[in-house]
DNA sequence: TTGAAAGCGCTAACAC
DNA sequence: GTGTTAGCGCTTTCAA
């Protein structure tokens, strides 16, 4: 293993004319830094982790704590991770991947043992228990992505899912629909207060209040039959249901080929509109109109937060990016008053 | 900060004999070790991360490089690096989490610089150009999840995909189908060379020849409009196919959906066996005979073969996970020797 | 069964 | 612009 000091020897300089080589925290002239930067490459010199984490009190690492669960869309997650890894190498940061099945406790033994600089954790519950933790030891920062009810001395960052709800009421209501049903998560989601999903259903009704829609909502398992139940218990209530916000990946084709089944036409008969991956809107069987996650511009904003609460120290603070609607071929204004019962 | 000194201190011991009590590494009497432990709890001592690694030239972390590519199925790969952070912590083990984008670079920065003790390697290509730098530091041990062409002094862990693909030859043979086709990953996946795809169509064309059934191989991209003028071209040519092996999550459902709406039943018509995550075969609109992806289990046995490595030092091994075959609803016996064209 | 002390490799004052 | 040096907090000989 090469040591800085063998560096330092190998280029004639002092050890710490190397370390401010490589850190640029004082000027060097440029023969030295030249000389400095040979060596280096000719040793194949890699400054360690460890010796330099002791030294300064930094590790340079990043840890992002991901859900265990896989009842939330699993692409998402892994698209925000990558995107939260990829963003963090370019600030000079490796990532730790932690799961939630530890809990609070794998923040007290990240944060006490120095292992991480800071932490960025997803999939926050309103009232997550891991939120007390993170608001006392000011000193490692914290992102969260995704809001809770109580974002005092937090930092978070998440698509503006309420503002979601309401575009989409917004859009479906401007196309002429008056009967409204969501398409949810599955119940589990709701049972432990995840947030996006419950802002968007305050958006949704916020929104159909003001524009006087009605609006049904069904939480909704992943699968054709349970789809199919669920469709049935919308159209027994509500025959006149005509627009359909769906929040869940895995409800998203079960949904529009059940709707076929039926002989009911997208957009003809009904006009949905999906909460998704942009990916699964595009590749579903129709186009979809959609507002899509922006799972990589949150990853790369909870780096950018973190980053800037290492540096310098500025206030918390809450960052919700604005639902985009994209308009596609499955939402439409109302064409017929009637739905043609058993129609092919 | 706890030190290790204040809690020695708080104990009334040496600093040696706390670290001895939490390494284990020689015995203590237990009323010292008592008080020890309640000096650890009471002062929330958490050991520093830096210093234990500069000085045991440990850090007790494990890299694992996930691709960042989307053509191979993120569940998969989601459910991969999330056993393997589960079961590295069982082991004592935090994971860092490193991107395919910096490629090679990768794996000489965290072996350089201590970042890890070891590195798990996802996605591993026949010719992988990160191999030849694995195989020489031999003290940072290194284990693949995949195949690649030479794996002279690797240790790698896989499912079998070769007897994969000769299973599920046997099985459709067995049923009296005498024409297959496989429907495979996308053509990016095969034109980069990924081990698992050739070894599956490997597999398929060995037993295919000893059984004497004709096999056509199409790559295959995401969506029901590829997935309809894959299917054109297979019939066109082999009007007789009878038995299809999809190994593409992607084109699972569209596969189904465009079959279906040629009029073509499954099974009555056409059996369709999956080499595909579990929870793909089991939520399809037919549920799907298939050999499973074990992915945890192979995120769990790279992390028991880092660990034996990082213990012992035992030979690099290959070790291959035996398929396993679900029969479902999707195969069945010849039914009918002519397709009803346009039947409904 | 326990203690004392020498590093591990680097950073960051403090000197010049 | 550069060198000297005192730690950072822990592990692990060596001694007792």
């Amino acid at each position: 293993m090469v040591t800085l000091a063998e560096v330092a020897q190998h280029a004639g300089v002092s050890a710490s004319t190397v370390s401010y080589v490589l850190s640029g925290k004082r000027s060097i002239s440029a023969a030295t830094r030249t000389r400095v930067e040979r060596s280096i490459r000719q040793l194949g010199y890699h400054p360690n982790a460890g010796a330099r984490a002791l030294a300064s009190s930094r590790s340079n690492i990043i840890a992002l704590m991901v859900p265990l669960r896989t009842d939330i869309y699993v692409p998402v997650m892994m698209e925000i991770a990558i995107a939260v890894a990829t963003a963090a190498r370019t600030h000079g940061y490796d990532v730790l991947f932690l799961t939630g099945e530890e809990g609070p406790e794998a923040v007290r033994r990240v944060t006490g043992s120095a292992l991480a600089d800071a932490m960025i954790l997803m999939d926050v519950e309103l009232q997550d228990e891991r939120l007390p933790l993170l608001r006392d030891c000011g000193s490692r920062p914290a992102v969260l992505i995704g809001l809770p009810a109580d974002t005092d001395r937090l930092t978070c960052v998440d698509l503006d899912f309420h503002a979601t709800g309401a575009l989409c009421v917004t859009h479906l209501a401007s196309l002429g629909h008056r009967e409204l049903a969501v398409i949810g998560e599955a119940p589990a989601v709701y049972e432990r207060h995840t947030g996006f999903a419950l802002r968007t259903l305050d958006g949704v009704r916020e929104r159909a209040g003001e524009l006087g829609v009605r609006v049904l909502h069904r939480p909704c398992e992943a699968g054709y039959a349970a789809m199919a139940a669920t469709l049935s218990r919308i159209f027994d209530e509500r025959p006149g249901t005509s627009g359909f916000i769906v929040q869940n990946e895995y409800a998203v084709e079960p949904l529009l080929t059940v709707l076929r089944q039926q002989g009911r036409a997208v957009p003809e008969d009904v006009s949905v509109v999906a909460v998704c991956q942009e990916q699964v809107a595009a590749q579903a069987s129709v186009r979809l109109t959609s507002v899509a996650i922006p799972a990589q511009e949150m990853g790369r904003r909870a780096v950018e937060l973190v980053v800037a609460k290492l540096t310098d120290d500025p206030a918390p603070e809450v960052a919700l990016i604005p639902p985009q609607l994209t308009i596609s071929a499955s939402s439409g204004p109302v064409l017929r008053g009637t739905h043609r019962e058993g129609a092919p």
